[in-house]
DNA sequence: GGCCCGTATTGATGCAGATCAATTTCAAGG
DNA sequence: CCTTGAAATTGATCTGCATCAATACGGGCC
């Protein structure tokens, strides 16, 4: 009773918050919940889809392999944020694969409940396409950033969005430097010269996954300009 | 009479099919042609949305700045296809600006028209939905492209999407060498090297915007394959 | 403790593509 | 025809990042 979608930390954040009372309850039923261990698949490039995913811990990262067969992290899903929807809308197979970069619980709602969910709540259909655009924008200034940015910048921007809305000047990097490498599209060599030459400008200090910003202000202004010193 | 939605060729290939016969009517009343000369603006990246745009001749780009100043071609917008959906249906800003590359006939078809049509008919929807879905996949793979490889895959990569269906080794640039450079991510100098390159290997033969292609299939190998000599 | 394995770091070197600077080509207009 | 300006080409050089190859670190486990 108390595990149910309406007491889910993230419903009211997530699209099913448009679903009326009755209708949220027919999404309590069908769901399911799953646990993911870290590397393991939830579904891969090319699988038929079956239904829309949302995270309720952990985190996911969504990739895709090109043809020569080397893969890049294309973002990641953050607890209370709904994933595998453009597929389950749509009925095409997977463009991208999406797997747990750690310990994941995931809620799996079946493609059935979603056909009847959409056909009775018109507004459903929206707040996924908001989603979608809202990918769709992020898409585009990775595109950009991809062809303009120096890697370094492109690193300082990704320290900035990971520090959220945090004015503490502390965070923790997700997951793994390859990783992180991968989500910025670098080697990761380049990477640890990167963090290395941040380091020693005192820009931030590296430990582990802990990064601490002495000076968010300063990492703002460089980041944004491209090409301070 | 002649001259409206349901006998334009491209009707019953764009999202405004699965109107039925009157809310077709309702597009045909409320839309308006509008005439742009090549380069000029159809609406800029921060501008309010104002309804959804339907291309019937010529040719449109989606263009992006970034916050150093330089810009980028991120795709075409050819005759029978819609853009400026996104905004029109989310309400937020354009998060991109569109443009005429030559001499462009587009309707216009008013955001209160376009409200009301999704009103009355749920598939609506649905459809910009689907088209969105092809975008962001398209940008997914660009990201992809950019980072693995090489400007001149991505150039022939090009070629071929361009070709389209067309068995027939010849086809025509739709915009100049710059917007092409643009379109794959580099300089203006580094494509015509490239270009230079592939003539002188004997895969293509370019003069102005034409292109011969005399061998199809030993283009679609080198495109494939990375790695090819 | 010592061993092992995966992740991270560091160094040396090479190359693709950017950048700067000159031409050359070409289409439009006088 | 000549002029003019934008687009395209070419050359010389520079540099950021990839690549290849070692080495160091760190944490689980015996």
């Amino acid at each position: 009773m108390s595990d149910s979608c309406q007491n889910c930390a993230h419903f009211k954040d997530s699209e099913w918050a448009v679903l009326g009372g009755c209708n949220a309850k027919g999404l309590d039923c069908a769901r399911r919940s799953r646990h993911f261990l870290p590397g393991e698949p939830v579904y891969h490039e090319g699988d038929e889809p079956s239904g829309i995913y949302c995270v309720s811990s952990g985190l996911i990262g969504i990739r895709k392999v090109d043809a020569e067969g080397d893969s890049m992290l294309l973002r990641l899903v953050r607890p209370g944020q709904t994933f595998g929807y453009r597929s389950a809308l749509t009925g095409a197979p997977h463009g991208v694969s999406a797997e747990a970069l750690k310990d994941v619980r995931v809620c799996h709602i079946p493609a059935a409940t979603v056909r009847k969910a959409l056909a009775e709540e018109p507004g459903l259909l929206m707040a996924f396409f908001r989603h979608l655009a809202d990918d769709m924008a992020a898409a585009e200034v990775k595109v950009m950033e991809t062809v303009s940015a120096s890697c370094r910048v492109r690193f300082l921007r990704l320290l900035m969005a990971l520090g959220g809305g945090e004015d503490a000047g502390l965070l923790e990097l997700p997951v793994s430097r390859q990783d992180i490498a991968s989500l910025i599209g670098v080697r990761s060599e380049t990477m640890s010269r990167v963090i290395r030459g941040i380091e020693d400008e005192g820009l931030a200090h590296f430990s582990g996954r802990r990064v601490e910003i002495p000076d968010p202000h300063r990492l703002a202004e460089e980041s944004a300009g491209a090409l301070a010193a």
